[in-house]
DNA sequence: AGCACGCCGACT
DNA sequence: GTCGGCGTGCTC
């Protein structure tokens, strides 16, 4: 008897045990796919992660229905990877398994119904629905769930086809395709029999009355000819005959046809990036080059180096130059980014120095793309050595990590919130290194609390880099009082004079500027003058948010939305105002105040589209925009040399957020706008508007002051127990019953605060506590630095199967989120 | 995640 | 009386 163990990509926390057979045995690896049934009529793609012969006593296994793979996709290094991100981050192996794998190569089945081939029907016999299904099964010969369901235009289609099945009608047919195919290119050359000299003459006979043929077979010559003086290998590709012949498709056909050309496919490459464009070899500063040595030194110590530089200090030429060396070593590369809408520069710069050996693991590619930088990945392809992703690119089949860059560490981007797995990519990624005996680098202008404070608790290296590259001054920052400036009337909108009187001067020098206010849309919130009436949403927590260009009101979290009301729904007056504001009307406001100057705004409604970043960053950079206005997007890494001023629309929105980051963020997101400015050898100037202009934070910014920060950040984590001195674990309960929900949370709440040793905070109800008619309340377990914390997790899943063991809670979803800042 | 089983309301 | 709603439990 010869058994596997399998993870399937479903939330379940187990694995699953297979019947295979001896030739299956022998054959199958870890780390291979096989699809297997599930249930009572799917079938699954799951992934082989023991072979072994012991039978299971209490159920009968299974057999498996099929192996997918000829060797292993999946290496043991990421077996055992995904089960430390389980483990840690309280998830199922079988959610890490799913959000790992690019989701082509984990094909679910799809149940195909056809009618029974030799079965004789009488019609007459049928239910009315019964008959549509049969009917639809004479057109065509198979149907999908989804075709039925359409068909007989209701949810529940099963009893009818098990009645048809009964009756011996129809056959059900679980069918799993891979849909993955490789990209061919189709390329035509001369048929064998005219290669001879002889030929040629006898060929160019057959043609002298056909004058479209004879062109395109000269010119397929000329081709040819062409391409052996370059000394490359005469492969000419049918549409490029077409195009330099002038031709058409329906002429090669014909010569195809008559055996004078044959065509061949070859597999291609989606992702192909041509040629080498050896840019000049790279010179560091004499910063950069102090920087480069300390880093390696750190490394023949430690495994992880933090590299502080300001903004602007040219951290990505000691990426390359590092990245250069661990080549050298033949080991693969990751270099982590928050998002990757902004790499378009990045691998550009790359792929100038290290050519073909860069891949983009990309959440915008498609499937057929992922599933290739999968495979060469995978095969320790050349084309894949250094891998440039995002967060998910982690998960992709590694052998030989050598070094591992995650650049603008301090983004939050790199935790993925939901759905699970809820893993911090920075620090996955660490762990990961650690199995592959590789290096890592983080890289930051201001790194988050945590990194910096395990670099100088000398967990980690540390390197500092306080000087822009070149010598460029760091920005200067004025701040302007907002409370002063509508006293004293000297504002147009949400411009105060000074930030106004500074785009004046920067246009009039044919310099750009760049605007920041970290909310999209109009304005948030619309409210009744008379009554303080604000619109809600019906089905969630939350005020509805006025989009201007609709003209109406939205909800963020359900997209329930409704025409702008034209008076106050409690009290009928008609005097509504907008409250607060956002990028869009920033916008109207520019235009009505520089009217000739040329606007652009960047943020997630102006970005849709696969190039919609791109197409934003490239106009502006090519200077068809003078003012750029835009979120957060604009804060992270991008590179404009000609902008001399940024103008920070409100600072205290992020301020007073209720969150023990807020102010760690809000340091992090001025510093990085801020940065923008002054990229050459001017000074760049950033205006920052604000209530608060004495605040610790704001001051911080100011004075370009990160270990002021930092000091004062981590003097109040430890008194109010944050992190780096405590862990913190998030249950997030959901319930659509409210009693319920409160009943449950606060039992739940008891039990942990009495067994677990360590501050329970809540149950709490969230800022936003309803969200699609689901009520929703908090729990947060802070676990001190000496306590285990994997001993602490098992206790806090015993009292989860306890809370799931009361009938009357059941109900209530619970979600868990380690680390979830 | 599906999918079946099972127990209570609005229909033939 | 039955169809069908969704709460509950299991899947190798």
């Amino acid at each position: 008897m010869y058994f596997v163990e399998v993870i399937l990509p479903l939330s379940l926390a187990k694995t699953f045990t297979y019947k295979v057979s001896e030739a299956e045995f022998q054959y199958i690896k870890k780390g291979m796919r096989v699809a297997v049934p599930f249930g009572k009529s799917k079938i699954y793609t799951a992934l082989v992660i023991e072979i072994h012969k012991n039978k299971p006593e209490l159920y009968e296994a299974k057999e498996i229905h099929q192996i997918l793979d000829e060797r292993p996709i999946v290496t043991e290094i990421q077996i055992a990877h995904w089960q430390w991100i389980a483990s840690y981050y309280m998830c199922a192996i079988g959610d890490v398994y799913r959000g790992a794998m690019p989701s082509a190569l984990l094909l679910e089945s799809e149940t195909l119904i056809s009618q029974k081939t030799d079965s004789f029907v009488d019609t007459g016999l049928l239910s009315d629905d019964e008959f549509l299904v049969y009917e639809a099964l004479q057109q065509q010969n198979s149907l999908k769930v989804q075709d039925i369901i359409a068909i007989l235009n209701k949810k529940n289609i099963f009893p009818v086809i098990q009645k048809l099945v009964d009756k011996n009608i129809l056959v059900l047919q679980e069918e799993i395709q891979e849909n993955y195919k490789p990209k061919l290119v189709r390329y035509v050359r001369l048929h064998p029999k005219y290669e001879s000299n002889q030929g040629l003459s006898e060929l160019l006979e057959t043609l002298k009355n056909a004058n479209k043929q004879k062109e395109i077979v000269m010119r397929y010559f000329q081709l040819c000819a062409s391409e052996k003086t370059q000394g490359a290998a005469k492969r000419i590709t049918v549409k490029r005959l077409i195009e330099e012949a002038n031709s058409t498709a329906a002429i090669i056909k014909a010569l195809i046809e008559k055996e004078i050309f044959e065509d061949y496919f070859l597999q291609e490459d989606r992702v192909n990036f041509n040629g080498k464009i050896k840019e000049d070899e790279l010179r560091l500063s004499e910063t950069q080059q102090t920087a480069f040595a300390e880093i390696k030194e750190s490394f023949t110590h430690k495994e992880v180096c933090l590299l502080h530089g300001v903004t602007s200090s040219g951290k990505t030429e000691i990426y390359i130059k590092l990245i250069e060396e661990f080549l050298a070593t033949g080991k693969q590369i990751l270099y982590l980014l928050p998002e990757i809408a902004l790499t378009t520069q990045l691998v550009g710069r790359l792929r100038a120095y290290f050519g073909n050996k860069v891949a983009v693991f990309h959440s915008k590619y498609n499937n057929n793309e992922r599933i290739e930088v999968w495979n060469q990945v995978l095969q320790k392809s050349q084309k894949a050595q250094v891998v440039i992703g995002a967060r998910s690119a982690l998960f992709l089949p590694f052998h030989d990590l050598g070094f591992i860059i995650v650049d603008e560490e301090h983004e939050q981007t790199f935790k993925q919130v939901d759905p699970a797995p809820r893993y911090h990519a920075r620090d996955a990624a660490i762990v990961l290194a650690h199995s592959h005996k590789a290096k890592v680098l983080l890289g930051s202008a201001t790194p988050s609390i945590e990194t910096y404070f395990n670099a100088k608790s000398d967990k980690f290296g540390l390197v500092e880099i306080s000087k822009r590259f070149g010598n460029v001054m760091m920005p200067n920052i004025e701040l302007v009082d907002l409370k002063d400036k509508y006293f004293r009337k000297k504002m147009t909108g949400h411009f105060s004079d000074v930030l106004i009187e500074e785009i004046t001067n920067a246009l009039s020098l044919g310099e750009q500027v760049i605007l920041f206010q970290n909310r999209r849309g109009y304005s948030p919130i619309i409210e009744c003058i008379t009554c303080g009436h604000v619109p809600h949403c019906q089905q969630c927590d939350v005020s509805l948010t006025y989009h201007k260009n609709k003209n109406q009101l939205r909800c963020h979290y359900c997209g329930y939305n409704m025409a702008k009301p034209t008076h106050c729904h409690a009290c009928s007056s008609i005097d509504l105002t907008t409250k607060g504001f956002g990028t869009e009307q920033i916008e109207q406001e520019l235009i009505s105040i520089f009217p000739n100057s040329k606007i652009g705004r960047m943020d997630q409604d102006t970005t849709r589209g696969k190039f919609g970043f791109e197409k934003i960053i490239d106009s502006f950079k090519n200077r068809e925009l003078e003012i750029l206005v835009g979120t957060q997007m604009l804060a992270k890494g991008l590179d404009f040399d000609n902008v001399s001023l940024v103008g920070i629309m409100n600072a205290d929105n992020m301020l007073f957020h209720p969150d023990f980051r807020a102010f760690e963020r809000s340091f992090q997101m001025m510093t990085q706008v801020a940065g923008r400015a002054g990229r050459s050898e001017k000074q760049g100037k950033v205006i920052v508007q604000t209530y608060n202009p004495g605040h610790n934070t704001i001051q911080q910014v100011t004075n370009n002051d990160y270990l002021g920060m930092y000091k004062e950040q981590l003097y109040d984590r430890k008194i109010y127990k944050y992190p780096p001195y405590f862990r913190i674990v998030k249950l997030t309960l959901k319930q659509r019953d409210f009693d319920k929900l409160k009943e449950g949370s606060i039992w739940l709440y008891q039990v942990m605060s009495q067994n677990l040793n360590m501050p329970v905070l809540g149950p709490e109800e969230p800022a936003i506590s309803r969200i699609r008619n689901e009520y929703i309340r908090t729990i947060i377990v802070k676990i001190p630095q000496n306590v285990s914390i994997g001993n602490t997790k098992k206790t806090i899943q015993k009292m989860l199967n306890s809370f799931e063991a009361v009938a009357q809670y059941r109900s209530i979803r619970v979600t868990l989120n380690v680390d979830f800042y």
